[in-house]
DNA sequence: CATGAATGAGTGTTCATTCAT
DNA sequence: AATGAATGAACACTCATTCAT
């Protein structure tokens, strides 16, 4: 029988060590050879569970982008209305990047030194995101929340524009203020867009 | 007399042969010998005029950034308030973009691989164009044309992160479409997230 | 279990190789990939046994030379007094120097064109040799054998400035005689020289 | 006409320049642009002086080490016998050593990291010194006063080798102490040697 | 399943030398 | 005679990946 990997105690061992290594070294010092000794295994078990180098990276981002934006969708289910769906994105946005600092640095700055061939996958993981946020707006246009002006692809860019800037920024200093606290005042700066276009 | 490095002919000779090779290999495949045999010189040559390979890079998005904020300044100039200095922001933004396919792709998707110390760099240049949106913005509060309960920052991590990532998706969209069409709608989201933010 | 350096087989291969292809080539044109080649190694094996180049330099000095001296050593504890032992000295150095040939040309030759921090290196290895030999003066003088002015320092450096200049210019002339009957008159001069040193 | 070159006041210039960066920067640091910065020309302007880097050392050497010769042989035309010419040598050989520290660290450490083809001329050089101190000790055999069973080039190994050694420990122990104190004892020492080589 | 020793391709940088001015 | 900008060959070292045990 094949390795079951992903359900496997290794391979979600492996992707914490090397979320522990990344963010500890910065992204050109995660050798393989140290995310083993991170995680307890030989450097050749890594092979066992992932293709190559790539395959790890991809994975993580995928298993953590994954659940969180899982965490999201769950809550969505919760708000009665578009507005309420959106304010939530944001919300969760900013909670989950301030409960995971290591996963923070990771995805913000170091997983973006990857080549371009590792970005088109996480592109493709970040399109669930991606239609979550473009769903929302569909929805609000429909309740005649939002302008019925509104594109979708644009106010999700600006979206996504938005709370990535804002998390990048408070990854770069050092996370030394509560992200949490920018919520309310960016949902509001959105849904003001939102709301009216200008048209 | 010593080589006047940054004025001579070769300095941007060896720079525009950087955007090129950069925009057609790619950040890892951009070999020092490579963008000397693309600029015409010796691989030597190359550290005549610049310091180390990291050099190069920094030195060209100093150029570059440089022209690029100037010319959005100077087109400030001629604005009457704080909402025509922001759509002009948007439109030189794009426009400029638009104007120099290769070296977006460097700018948006390329340069972005690089170390963390290049990063740090590279955001010392960035904050002139940060002042330079902030100043916007802190004057359309003055002009009573912003809400006052607008953030300065805030305002300009969803200025800058808007802008940012629709060109990132137009580069990655292979720049299929004309980015400038975006200009308008794009302006007016904004500024009706600063307007009323909402509060 | 980790990589048992020092006693592992390829160790020992790789020095071998490195004191073959430096006697071959010479100091300068001794490439570590030349190194590797003739060991059966790949290059990035050399890295697994030894820091970096100088390394292997140092090492090899220190392995051959401490067997060199060791096997001086072992020999005095046979000797009656310090005539016989500086005679086996004299006698061993030659002996030892005759017997290989290709360590020879690189101890006289090659690696004196080494980097000042090797040297200091290779000094520290010589002290031992430096050691043995002013003990054996010191133990002369106690007999009665030497001169009481004679001074240990000095006559050590004419001891090894003796033997040294000896050796290195038979590996200059190509070992064109045989460095073994050297040993007698050298070390009549030597004994005549610490016996009466004149005052 | 060509170039008066070794008479001309910039080969000199050259010459010394090279003196002082070796001795500071050490040989392997002692780049052909150094050197003429030193000396105040342009590094095109050394190759007119000499052939290549190695020429300038080689003549160096050849400049240096023929002063010092020479100075010793016109010495010894006041020496009214061999041991007394012995006794110059010695002195003379500390005394000159000692009034250029310089000189002393480019002869006794740095020259001898050069190339193996760069020592075969430096012997050339010494050829000089080699045959005044084997006509000295033929000429003590003729006078009665060194044994008759002495061998001139083993004598003079062992006088050119217990110099040497001497001044190169007196350079690496950082010219501590006065070097010409163990003029008088060495002398003895080579003296006793010479006399009775105990056959 | 697990190990870890072995592999070998790939590249930024220096510096002696040249030659057009 | 003198300049100094330009040249380009040469090389140590890293690390993702493999495979015999």
């Amino acid at each position: 029988m094949a390795l079951d990997k992903k359900n496997s105690q290794k391979y979600q061992l492996i992707i914490d060590a090397a979320v522990r290594v990344i963010a500890r070294n910065g992204y050109h010092y995660a050798q393989v050879s140290k995310i083993a000794k991170e995680a307890g295994v030989a450097d050749g078990t890594i092979y066992l569970y992932f293709k190559n180098k790539e395959d790890i990276l991809v994975s993580l981002f995928r298993m953590k982008m994954g659940a969180f934006i899982s965490a999201i969708e769950k809550r969505m289910t919760t708000c009665a209305n578009a507005e309420e769906k959106l304010q939530q994105i944001v919300d969760m946005h900013f909670t989950q990047f301030s409960a995971q600092p290591d996963l923070s640095v990771v995805m913000q700055l170091e997983m973006r030194q990857s080549a371009r061939d590792l970005r088109l996958q996480i592109n493709e993981v970040l399109k669930m995101y991606v239609h979550l946020m473009e769903d929302v707006i569909e929805t609000g246009k429909e309740e005649g929340i939002f302008s019925p002006h509104l594109d979708e692809k644009l106010g999700r860019q600006m979206l996504f524009g938005t709370l990535d800037e804002m998390v990048t920024n408070w990854v770069m200093k050092d996370r030394k203020y509560d992200l949490r606290t920018l919520s309310n005042p960016t949902f509001n700066m959105l849904l003001a867009a939102f709301k009216d276009d200008g048209s």
